[in-house]
DNA sequence: TTAGGGTTAG
C-alpha cells in the first residue's frame, strides 16, 4: 500500500471514530454561507446522503446561521420526520426574522407531530406572539409553560415579560416580573424596556434605580433602555447620571449603546456631549452617523449636519432612508435650501433610492419654512395620490401658517381633515386657520363639530427637572403646592418683559377651542409656568431646560425670547419637532420652526 | 447533542 493511500485510511478511520464523515465536514466547511451550503448540499444528494438526519441538521443549524429562512425551510420539508430539535431551530429562525405567523403555524404543526415543546420552542413561540401582539394567543401559551413544566426557566420568564409588555399588557408584566424569584438581568432589561416603549419612562428609570439598590448589575441592553427612558424624558442631569453609571460599570459601550447616548444626550439638549460620544466610537455604524445628523438638523446646526453626511459618505458608509430623513430634515430646518435639493436628487441618481413619504414631507417643510409657499404647493400637486398622506398637508399647513397665506391654509386644512377625519388637531388646526383668516363663524362650526363627534384636542403640557425631580405643567395649571407663587412670579416677569417691548400675540390670534383655555392662554400655558417656576428654583447661570409635548405657541416663543433679555438667562426648549435654545432675546429656529 | 430571552437612528 501506498504512504499516502495508508495515511487517507487512517484519516477516515480517525474521523469515523470522532462521527465525523468527509460529508459532514464538507457542511462544516461550507459555514455559515447560503451558497456555499447549497453546493455542499448538492453534494449530500449527489453521494446520496441527502437523507442523513445527523447531515441535514447540521446543514440546517448554518442556514439558520445565514439567516436564510426560506432555504432553511426547505431543509427542514426534505426532513421526513422532524425532531424537537430541528422544529425549534425552524421555529427560532421563523421568530428571529421575523415571520411570527411562521412561528405559530410550525409550533402548531409540532404539536400535531406529537413532539413535545421545550423552553426553547417557549421562548421562541411567545417571541412570535410579542411580535404580533396577540394577547390571547400569548396567554393560552404561558398556560401551556405551566403544564409542561417550564414556568421556572429564566429564558422563558424573560420571554414572557417582554411579550406582555410589548403586547401593552404593562400589568401584568410586572405581575410575571414581580413573580420570580430571581430576575435575570434580561427579565430586568424586558421590564424597564417596556416601561419605555410604553411611554412610561419614569417608571423605566425607577425600575432601574431598584435594580441597582438590589445590586443587580446592569449590562449594556441595560444602559442602553434606561438611555432611551432619558430621551423621551429630556432630563439631562439623569441623562449624564446615566452616562456616569456606564463609565463607572466599565462595561465596554458598544455600537448600540453609543448610539442610543448620542442620541440621549441630543434628545436632552446637550448636542455638543452627543458629539464627544460619537468621537469617541471606534467604528460607527449608519445608525450611529444618522443619530448624530439627526441630532443636529433638530438642534437646527444644519451645517455640522451637512459636514457630517458628507464625511459619513467620504468614510465609506452607505446612507440608508433614515440618513436622508435626517439630512433633509437637517437643511429644512437651517434653511439650506440648495443643499436640500441637491440631496433629495442625489437620492434617486446616487444611490437608486426612491424618496418615500418622509423625504416629501421634509422637502414640503424646507420651502415652506423657507417661504417659498409656491414652489411647496406645486411639490405637492406633483405627488400621486397615495403620497397625499395626512403628514404632507400638515407640513404645508405649517407653511402657509407661518407666512400668513390663509386662505390656501384653509383650503389644505380642509384636504387634511378629508384624508384623516378622526384626528382632532386636524380640526384645532382648520380651527386656527379660520380664526386667522378671520372667519370667526367658521371657528364656532368647527367646535361643534368636534363635540358633536367627541373629538378632544391634545392637553399640552411642559416638564422641567429641578434638583433631580421632574414637574409637570399644563395651561393654567394650579395643582402645584406653589401655584400662587408661581403665578405671582410670571405676572411680574411678563411685566418685566412689556417694559422691555414685547406685546402679546392679539387676542384675535389666540383661538383656543374652549372658553376657558381662552382665558388663560396668554399668560399661563404650560411652557410659561414651567420657564417661571425654572427661575424661581434655580440660581443664576443655570440653563433651563423643558421638554413640551406639543409644539411651540407664537406667543410664548415671543414671550420666552424677551424672557431670556430680562433674566439674562439661557432657555433650551425641546417641542414636539425640535429644540429652540433661547439667548439674549433670539431663538437658534430664526424663528421658523 | 446541537440552540435561547432583552437593546441603536426618522
Amino acid at each position: 500500500m501506498e504512504g499516502k493511500e495508508r495515511e487517507e485510511k487512517v484519516d477516515v478511520k480517525v474521523r469515523e471514530r470522532k462521527g465525523k464523515s468527509a460529508e459532514y465536514e464538507a457542511v462544516v466547511r461550507a459555514g455559515p454561507h447560503l451558497r456555499p451550503l447549497q453546493q455542499a448540499h448538492a453534494h449530500l444528494v449527489v453521494t446520496g446522503c441527502h437523507r442523513s438526519r445527523a447531515l441535514l441538521t447540521k446543514l440546517l443549524t448554518l442556514s439558520c446561521a445565514a439567516a436564510s429562512i426560506s432555504y432553511t425551510r426547505r431543509i427542514f420539508l426534505s426532513v421526513s420526520d422532524p425532531d424537537s430539535f430541528l422544529f425549534n431551530s425552524l421555529i427560532r429562525a421563523s421568530s428571529k426574522f421575523r415571520f411570527p405567523l411562521d412561528a405559530l403555524f410550525f409550533y402548531r404543526r409540532m404539536l400535531l407531530s406529537r413532539v413535545s415543546p421545550s423552553s426553547y420552542t417557549f421562548t421562541s413561540v411567545i417571541k412570535a406572539c410579542a411580535d404580533l401582539s396577540a394577547l390571547r394567543l400569548g396567554a393560552l401559551l404561558h398556560s401551556q409553560v405551566f403544564v409542561s413544566g417550564y414556568a421556572s426557566d429564566s429564558f422563558v420568564q424573560a420571554a414572557l415579560v417582554a411579550f406582555y409588555a410589548k403586547s401593552s399588557a404593562l400589568n401584568v408584566a410586572r405581575k410575571v416580573f414581580d413573580k420570580l424569584p430571581q430576575p435575570s438581568v434580561v427579565a430586568w432589561n424586558s421590564m424597564i424596556s417596556g416601561y419605555e416603549q410604553n411611554g412610561l419612562a419614569n417608571e423605566a428609570v425607577v425600575l432601574f434605580r431598584k435594580m441597582l439598590e438590589l445590586g443587580v448589575e446592569p449590562d449594556s441592553a441595560t444602559f442602553v433602555c434606561v438611555s432611551s427612558a432619558c430621551s423621551q424624558l429630556g432630563s439631562l442631569d439623569l441623562g449624564c447620571w446615566v452616562h456616569d453609571c456606564v463609565v463607572r460599570s466599565g462595561i465596554r459601550v458598544n455600537v448600540v449603546l453609543a448610539t442610543s447616548l448620542i442620541n440621549m444626550f441630543s434628545r436632552c439638549g446637550d448636542v455638543k456631549r452627543a458629539r464627544v460620544v460619537f468621537d469617541s466610537m471606534n467604528e460607527g455604524s449608519v445608525v450611529s452617523w444618522t443619530a448624530m445628523i439627526s441630532g443636529y438638523g433638530m438642534h437646527g446646526y444644519g451645517v455640522q449636519a451637512m459636514e457630517l453626511f458628507h464625511r459619513m459618505k467620504a468614510c465609506g458608509i452607505v446612507p440608508n432612508i433614515v440618513t436622508f430623513v435626517a439630512v433633509l430634515s437637517a437643511c429644512a430646518h437651517a434653511g439650506l435650501i440648495d443643499e436640500g435639493r441637491s440631496v433629495f436628487a442625489s437620492m434617486k441618481h446616487e444611490y437608486g433610492m426612491v424618496p418615500g413619504v418622509e423625504h416629501h414631507v421634509c422637502m414640503v417643510d424646507m420651502f415652506g419654512r423657507a417661504g417659498l409657499l409656491s414652489e411647496a404647493y406645486q411639490f405637492v400637486k406633483e405627488l400621486g395620490p397615495k403620497e397625499l398622506v395626512p403628514a404632507i398637508w400638515t407640513a404645508m399647513l405649517g407653511a402657509c401658517k407661518m407666512h400668513k397665506n390663509f386662505d390656501l391654509g384653509v383650503k389644505v386644512a380642509e384636504n387634511l381633515i378629508s384624508v384623516e377625519p378622526e384626528n382632532p388637531g386636524h380640526y384645532v388646526l382648520l380651527s386656527n386657520m379660520y380664526a386667522l383668516a378671520g372667519r370667526m363663524d367658521r371657528v364656532e362650526s368647527i367646535r361643534n363639530v368636534m363635540i358633536q363627534r367627541g373629538l378632544k384636542k391634545q392637553v399640552g403640557y411642559s416638564t422641567i427637572a429641578v434638583n433631580n425631580k421632574t414637574f409637570l405643567f399644563s395651561m393654567g395649571d394650579k395643582s402645584h403646592p406653589e401655584t400662587n407663587e408661581i403665578y405671582y412670579y410670571l405676572d411680574e416677569l411678563m411685566w418685566r418683559c412689556k417694559e422691555a417691548g414685547y406685546s402679546p400675540v392679539p387676542e384675535s390670534v389666540m383661538h383656543e377651542l374652549e372658553e376657558e383655555e381662552r382665558e388663560y392662554a396668554l399668560r399661563y400655558h404650560s411652557e410659561k409656568l414651567a420657564v417661571a417656576f425654572g427661575l424661581m428654583k434655580t440660581r443664576h447661570g443655570v440653563i433651563l431646560r423643558i421638554v413640551k409635548n406639543l409644539r411651540i405657541c407664537e406667543d410664548c416663543h415671543s414671550a420666552i425670547k424677551f424672557i431670556s433679555i430680562v433674566t439674562n438667562r439661557e432657555i433650551i426648549i425641546r417641542d414636539k419637532l425640535r429644540f429652540h435654545h433661547f439667548r439674549e432675546g433670539s431663538c437658534s429656529c430664526l424663528d421658523y420652526w
